[in-house]
DNA sequence: ATGTCTTTGTGAACGCGTGCACAAAGATGG
DNA sequence: CCATCTTTGTGCACGCGTTCACAAAGACAT
C-alpha cells in the first residue's frame, strides 16, 4: 500500500474508517464499469467479486456510507456511483499540480485516469528552466518561481511530488506554505509536513522490495528452508558475514570494512 | 498504500508481521544515507525520525529480526543494513520484466531505484511491433511474443505490469503461466492470479481519491460542515439529488436520468 | 569493582479491521 | 393476503498492529 499518509489521531470523529475510504474507489470503478454496461443492480456478491473483496467487508463499508442497498435485490449501480463519487468528494473539481516533470511526472501527466475522476491538472511545475514553456500532454511547463503564483491563482489544494528525492522536501515545504493540503508523493524520501497535511506515498522501490521479502521466503519453503532467520536452533547465530560489532562503540570504522555488496547509491 | 496483495492466511508461520516488512524498507533507506554519512550508530530513537515512525514500533520491528541493538548504545548502522538488505531478500539479484513500455514503463525502465536495490531490469516487453527492437532506457524492447521465453531463459520471477488497464489480466495471466510469481501492477483493474502469486497494486487515480476525502472532509470542517454524509440528524435523509431508487427494480433505467457529471469514463 | 546513566527489548492493554453467521427487510409468486 | 426466498445490514468474536511503560542490559566514569 502505497501507505502511510500522516496519521490524524482522534479528527476522525465519527467518520468513515481509514480502510473503508481507500477501498470506495475499487468499489466505484468496478460500479463505473458496471453503469457503461448499463446493469441496473448489483448484489453484494457480485460487486465484492468485480473489486476483489469480501462480500460481508464490502456490505459493512457501504453501511458507514448509509443504507443504500434493498434486501432481496441488491444495490442501485447510478445511485450508489452517486453517492460513493459524492462522498469520495468527486462531484466537484480539484486542480491539481505536478512538479518535476521528469520521465514520471510527463508519464503522470499523460496519465488519463486525472481527467476522467474529477481531477484536473492546472499545472506542470519544473526546476529546470529549459522545460519552460515546452508542452508536456498539451500544457506548456511553467518554472518552479512561479509556483506560488500558481497555486494561488487556481485555488489548487492537491500537489504530486515528482521531483527528485533531493528536491522533494523543498518542494514539498513550498507547496504547504503556498496553501496545498493534501500531497501524493512520488519520491523516495519521507516528507515532514505540519498538522493537516496529508500526504501519502507512492514508491516503487520499497513495493519492488516486499515483493522481493516474499519471493524468497517463497523460494525458502521449496527447498524446506524456511528463509533467511528461521536457520534452525534456539538462538540465531550470526552468519559468517559481516560480524556482529563486539568492539566498544568507539571503534568508528564498524565491525567489518567489506559489507556485501548492497545498496551501492 | 498501495496495499493490497494476495492475503496468504497461514502460510506466514513464525514470520515477520506483514506491517513489519512494509516498513523494513524505510529503514533500510534510512540506514543507508546513514552509512554513506559514515554514522557509526544509530539510536532507535534517531533512526525513528528520520523513517518517520515511532520509536517503540521500530524496536519492536527490529526485534523480528532478531536483537541486533546494544542497549545503551544503539544500532550498528553497517550491521543493521546487512541484516535488513538479507532478511528482505536484497542480497541476491531479481532479474525483473516491465511489460507495457508506454509513458509509465518508460519511467520506470529509466528509475533509477530499480538497478541500485538488487533488482535488474531483465526485459521490457511490449505488445507494438513498432516499439520492437527501440532502445528505452538503454534497453532493446521486445515483442510480447517473446515474453515466455524471455522469462524462462532468465529465470524471472518479478513482473511489473504498465499495460493499459484492458491488456492487464491476459498479460498477467501470461507471466504466471510462464513462471512469474511476484507481480507490481500498474493497470487500473484487480488482477486475479492462483494461490502462491503475490500481487501488489500501484494506482494513481486511488491515491488521488483517497487524499480528495480528507481534502473535502478539511473544507467541510472548516466551515462547520463535517463533510456530505453528517448531514445533521438522526436519519440520514438523502439529498435532492439523484432519488432514492423507489421503482422496482424491473425499471432498467435507473432513478434518474441525469446523474452529475461524474465518470466520464 | 561498583554505581550511574542510557537505550534496548518486550509484556500488556487497547483499538482497528475482518469475517462469520444470522435476523430483519423486502421482493416475488400464488 | 400470506408464504417463501433472496439479500442486506450488523452483532459478535477474533487476530493483527500500535503504543505505553518499564525492567533488564550493557556502556562508561570513578
Amino acid at each position: 500500500m502505497a501507505t502511510g499518509r500522516t496519521h490524524r489521531p482522534a479528527t476522525r470523529s465519527r467518520g468513515i474508517p481509514e480502510a473503508t475510504v481507500a477501498r470506495l474507489p475499487l468499489y466505484l470503478r468496478a460500479l463505473t464499469a458496471l453503469s457503461e454496461r448499463s446493469v441496473p443492480t448489483v448484489s453484494s456478491e457480485e460487486l465484492a467479486a468485480a473489486a476483489g473483496v469480501n462480500s460481508a467487508k464490502l456490505r459493512k463499508d457501504f453501511s458507514y456510507l448509509g443504507s443504500y442497498g434493498t434486501r432481496g435485490v441488491g444495490y442501485d449501480v447510478e445511485y450508489l456511483v452517486y453517492q460513493i463519487s459524492r462522498e469520495l468528494g468527486l462531484t466537484q473539481d480539484w486542480p491539481v499540480v505536478i512538479v518535476g516533470i521528469g520521465n514520471l511526472g510527463a508519464a503522470l501527466a499523460n496519465y488519463g485516469g486525472f481527467a476522467s475522476r474529477g481531477f484536473r491538472v492546472a499545472a506542470l511545475i519544473d526546476a529546470d528552466p529549459a522545460m519552460a514553456g515546452k508542452p508536456v500532454a498539451g500544457i506548456p511547463v511553467q518554472h518552479t518561481d512561479e509556483l506560488e503564483q500558481i497555486i494561488g491563482d487556481n485555488g489548487v489544494s492537491i500537489g504530486v511530488i515528482a521531483t527528485p528525492a533531493g528536491a522533494a522536501q523543498q518542494v514539498c515545504d513550498r507547496l504547504v506554505a503556498a496553501g496545498v493540503t493534501s500531497i501524493l508523493n512520488f519520491a523516495p524520501t519521507v516528507l515532514t509536513v505540519p498538522d493537516g497535511v496529508d500526504v501519502r506515498k507512492v514508491d516503487l522501490s520499497i513495493e519492488l522490495q516486499i515483493l522481493a521479502f516474499h519471493e524468497q521466503r517463497k523460494a525458502g519453503e521449496e527447498t524446506g528452508q524456511a528463509g533467511p532467520e528461521a536457520m534452525e536452533g534456539p538462538e540465531d547465530t550470526a552468519p559468517a558475514s559481516p560480524a556482529r560489532p563486539t568492539a566498544t562503540a568507539t571503534d568508528r570504522k564498524g565491525p567489518d570494512g567489506d559489507v556485501p555488496a548492497v545498496m551501492p547509491a
